[in-house]
DNA sequence: CGGTATCGATACTAATCGTAGCGAAACCGC
DNA sequence: GCGGTTTCGCTACGATTAGTATCGATACCG
């Protein structure tokens, strides 16, 4: 039926990558206590008000922004070894990311007692990878879920306990470590 | 030299591990953003200005809670493969008590951009357990760093993606990876 | 009993999240 | 061009919170 049956009324103006990106700058300036919404629109050249017209919450909003963000994984590789690098190396380049820890370290926090937050991030984040890699990396739901915790948590904790990201060497370590553990 | 004189004045009481207990307690039930240090004070039966006189922030109060929580590690192992078990098993049951894995997250949030707070962090939390785990494994101190990362930062991933601790067959799963990384 | 430092309680400032209401602007079909 | 509909920017607002200031009361010491 209709694909794009456009609505009624003034178009929403196209500025949703204007947003993330001002998003990530602010949590990257200012952590993400301080990022607060007002800053980030000013930093988007918009009116608060139209963010909260967008996301329902300042986290909605991050999470939005870490799956724009992250995007597809790019898998390619003809073995399951060129595979796990390839994802080690994907999220490893993301999270190195100016404000991406930050934000992935407010969205945790504010997920706990919070079941709406987390349900968003755990579908529209997490799902997609663990579709993909279950598929890609031929592997039980159980194991990849696992492989995720591993790649995601180790490179969020070495950001969080020194601000900085994981040096290549422990990169290329962790990959050995995975490539031997999924054999 | 005196060991122990005793200043003069009222003496503190001695509410440390009330306030601890009130703080997990509260954490656990409304999550670190809405614990807030006048709910915690009203749990631990103080007042909030008593808080404030000993830690001089609300991340500083809950980064004290965890070192008070996790506490010295018991390595007793006669192997390097058993204390890996040890410190792995100790970090487990840790992260799955209520509220402590809620507090990491909020810590970490409050931390960056607080380069003050993330000095507690790491110098207080994190630098007790590099040491003993340098010794102890007989690791340079990079590869211990690159340990904790993946422990800690798995173990809490899991934990903040799905609000459950993991469980024992990938804890499991766990420690046979690293014994065999560290082999 | 005097000196000293802590305790509880209250009040306060400064931010911040999220919402409400308004007139102006943009786009559509006629 | 014109009415209909929806979004926009803007201002104002209520509720909540971190952290500070103050004051009388209290506990311990010599």
């Amino acid at each position: 039926m209709a694909p794009t049956t456009r609505p009624p009324g003034r178009p929403r103006s196209s500025v949703d990558a204007e947003v993330f990106a001002a998003t990530l700058r602010t949590v990257h300036q200012l952590g993400y206590t301080r990022a607060t919404v007002d800053r980030i629109a000013a930093a988007a050249g918009i009116a608060k008000t139209t963010i909260y017209r967008r996301w329902p919450s300042k986290g909605a909003l991050v999470t939005a922004c870490l799956v724009d963000t992250f995007g597809p994984l790019p898998l390619v590789g003809h073995t399951r070894e060129e595979d796990v690098a390839a994802a080690v190396r994907f999220g490893a380049r993301r999270i190195a990311e100016p404000g991406v820890a930050a934000a992935f370290a407010g969205v945790f926090t504010d997920a706990i007692g919070d079941p709406g937050l987390r349900e968003i991030l755990s579908t529209q984040l997490q799902d997609p990878y663990r579709q993909v890699l279950t598929e890609s990396l031929g592997l039980s739901e159980q194991r990849v879920l696992f492989f995720i915790d591993i790649v995601i948590g180790t490179l969020l904790h070495r950001m969080g306990m020194t601000g900085e990201p994981m040096v290549e060497s422990d990169v290329d370590a962790l990959i050995q470590m995975l490539q031997r553990e999924l054999r």
